[in-house]
DNA sequence: CAGCAATATTTGTCAACGGCAAGTTTATTA
DNA sequence: TAATAAACTTGCCGTTGACAAATATTGCTG
């Protein structure tokens, strides 16, 4: 197992995208069934924690430009999945909120969701899940250390 | 770290999109200047290795259907990324393989990626990185298993 | 060996997706 | 209070991708 920084590149490159086009091809998977697309689960996941959401955090949290947040938000206001209002105070911002159906369907994928994973987990022996969590643990670190300094970085740009 | 399997449930499925979404936006940043899709350079990628492929191949590597390929390879066309072909013994068969461009084209993305790579590489410990590539390689090899067995279980299926 | 099924691909149609630029409405600031 | 800024929305456009129906070529079968 080479671990020297090169070695390491190398197998990342290979293992990653492999990876991803399983675990896409998994959410898809999951979602049969239901009348949604995965942005569009994707969007319910980020509601389902905080009782609402502004649009603009809406988009960011989704890596999405604003309107096509807008966008977005429209189709599942249609499908009866969230609900949209004026916040009362800043009458700029439109919150948004998952309904009790989107909540539902939202509970039903996670529910998929577990179970797909757990048969992953399944076949694993203890050491590798162990390494899996701590390596993902520590990339996922630097990710978010990266993306502040390249934010903090912006914004000293901006403001001089 | 709790490394049985409802804890490692519960990390891997906080992990995994937060992960992915960062990659997916790592996949945009490296396109910044060329002209190009995500889609479109991932098909650049899976055609990078092989002389050629027929249309049907590419659409499975990529996990589009055929008819999605086909327009896929239409716009790279246009773009003089790749070139397509008639088999000359089979010709019902159709043969995409990268234009002398759309391989220099790829070879900068992989410059970049594998630059970008290397920036995060340097930010882990060795133990780290090797508890990332084990980790990896035992879940690619889980998925792969799992996918050979649905597929031998359909066609079974399909031959009863 | 004619004819019909199977294979490989394309086309038509439709909706979702997402960026950019130009609006609209509401808040903040000078 | 006028000018600016902030938070969204809309218009516009191209890409993406699925499904069903065509097309062309090959393979099989009686």
């Amino acid at each position: 197992m080479p671990a020297d920084i090169p070695g390491f590149v190398q197998q990342i490159q290979r293992l990653f995208p492999r990876i991803m086009r399983y675990l896409e091809a998994e959410a898809s998977r999951e979602l049969i069934g239901l009348e949604v697309t995965p942005a569009q689960m994707n969007a319910l996941v980020v509601l389902y924690e905080p009782k609402n959401l502004p649009m603009g955090e809406l988009a960011d949290s989704l890596g999405l430009t604003e309107s096509a947040a807008t966008r977005l938000v429209d189709r599942l206001l249609r499908m009866n999945l969230v609900r949209r209002d004026r916040d009362e105070v800043d009458r700029r911002v439109v919150r948004v909120r998952l309904s009790t159906y989107g909540r539902q369907l939202a509970d039903l994928v996670f529910q998929r969701r577990q179970e797909q994973f757990t048969r992953f987990a399944e076949r694993l022996r203890e050491e590798q899940r162990s390494n899996l969590v701590e390596g993902l643990t520590a990339l996922l670190t630097v990710f978010q250390d990266l993306e502040h300094e390249s934010r903090t970085a912006n914004n000293t740009f901006q403001e001089s």
